[in-house]
DNA sequence: ATTCATGTTTGATCTAAGTCAAAGCGCGTG
DNA sequence: CACGCGCTTTGACTTAGATCAAACATGAAT
């Protein structure tokens, strides 16, 4: 857990959701009530039904949300990328097991103060709703994937949408050569597409072999033709609204 | 599609988004750009890509919102109650095929004058907001469900899902005998739960073999013990979030 | 009453993905 | 360097649910 004034410059509820429009009385408010928070790979930030007295939003790394039946069956229903806001306001405590994927930095604000801020601050909230809107457009995304979609097509689209979202923050991957950090394991894909760790490996595997990716390392990713890939995910075309 | 101010009493979103804290001007303005729909059992209501010049709330009926991948594939990816919300401030087209599923009258305002009230109204935002949060966290539900749950678990939970909603709009259903009219055809459970329809068929026939609902007519379903329902879920105990 | 259309049930078979099991591969540590 | 640990790959086999196909209800229209 740091404290780091310098690091405001990255911190993305300052910049996407509050920043701006702020005034600078808000800034400072917002200031007061702001921490940061650093975990390891691996390391949970949260469980479920844990009191949770701070929202955040991720300022560097991976982080995912998931659910867990009695028996070990486990969804991962969010995965969280630099930007994506952690947490509801309102709501006490955590509806979902948190863990840090890759190394992980919050930007935390105390909850109560924060909710204060929001309820004088329309424009907060409008950002909070705008975000909220596109993580629902991309839970449905994944209900598709889910419930429609064969393994193959689950993990090109997985891939594709971190390719999007990973290495062209900004840019859009039509490029040749797409490269980048896969920060999942096979059992974090496999959480996420509804799969076993052993389909998802044999999958990438097949990809791999047939030249649609390639891998460097564990986690590098290549992309040769990401239109090739794109035409993998069962999508009509650039598909995928993800935000 | 009708127009009657007497429905006024029944239109959720004067009521749940609007009227707890609205001044009568506001209530003036919504009332300005406010107009009745009614559609029949089946009837689409608008078509992905469609441009969508209005937002609205459920009165009466249930509608679905799906998307089709263009093989034919389809999935359910939301189901509008009573008081639900349709559509989204600020885009212009349509991201989902909307299909009325039984009889279905909507509430629905101009989506412009609707956005410029919602920026000058605080409140109406904050309110779409917790219905936009609480939508996500069905929608995760969902996921829980298209990902890691057996044929017969999907199935329990949806009617599950809907005895609590549909049966008892405020009462837990855990009195005996519940009862409450399936809405959803065959076709349509399996398009929510990411299952086909003959799939859908056994299961059902199944849980009524087995006592754990009845069948009355075809739409009309009996639970004789909810808590025995809910034990086939597979969730912990009452378990779904669902709003 | 007969026909037709739409939805549902049930059966027989097939297959994609799950399960179980055993290596393999880095990589950090003693 | 060898050991062990976490992760991944690959293989052999099983199975839940899909697919294909054929009745079976129900109700509205003729």
């Amino acid at each position: 857990m740091t404290f780091d004034p310098k690091d405001c410059g990255t911190c993305p509820i300052r910049h996407r959701a509050v920043c701006a429009r702020c005034e600078n009385d808000e800034l400072e408010q917002l200031e007061a009530v702001k921490f940061y928070r650093s975990f390891e790979a691996g390391q949970p930030v949260i469980w479920s039904g844990d009191t949770m007295d701070f929202v955040a939003s991720v300022v560097s790394g991976v982080a995912s949300l998931s659910q867990a039946m009695e028996d070990g069956r486990t969804q991962m229903v969010g995965l969280l990328l630099p930007s994506d806001f952690l947490g509801r306001p309102g709501r006490e405590f955590a509806a979902y097991d948190v863990v840090a994927v890759s190394n992980l930095t919050l930007c935390c604000f105390r909850r109560k103060p924060f909710e204060k801020l929001m309820s004088q601050t329309p424009h907060i909230g409008h950002r909070l709703l705008e975000m909220t809107l596109d993580e629902l457009d991309s839970a449905r995304e994944w209900m598709l994937i889910l419930g429609r979609k064969t393994a193959r097509e689950k993990i090109a689209s997985l891939l594709a949408i971190l390719a999007r979202r990973e290495a062209s923050l900004g840019l859009r991957p039509q490029a040749k050569d797409t490269v980048f950090e896969l920060p999942l394991t096979r059992e974090a894909m496999a959480d996420y597409l509804g799969l076993t760790l052993e389909t998802v490996s044999r999958q990438i595997s097949a990809l791999k072999r047939e030249g649609l990716i390639q891998l460097e390392g564990k986690r590098q990713v290549i992309i040769p033709d990401y239109a090739a890939l794109l035409a993998q995910t069962g999508d009509d075309c650039d598909g995928a609204i993800m935000s």
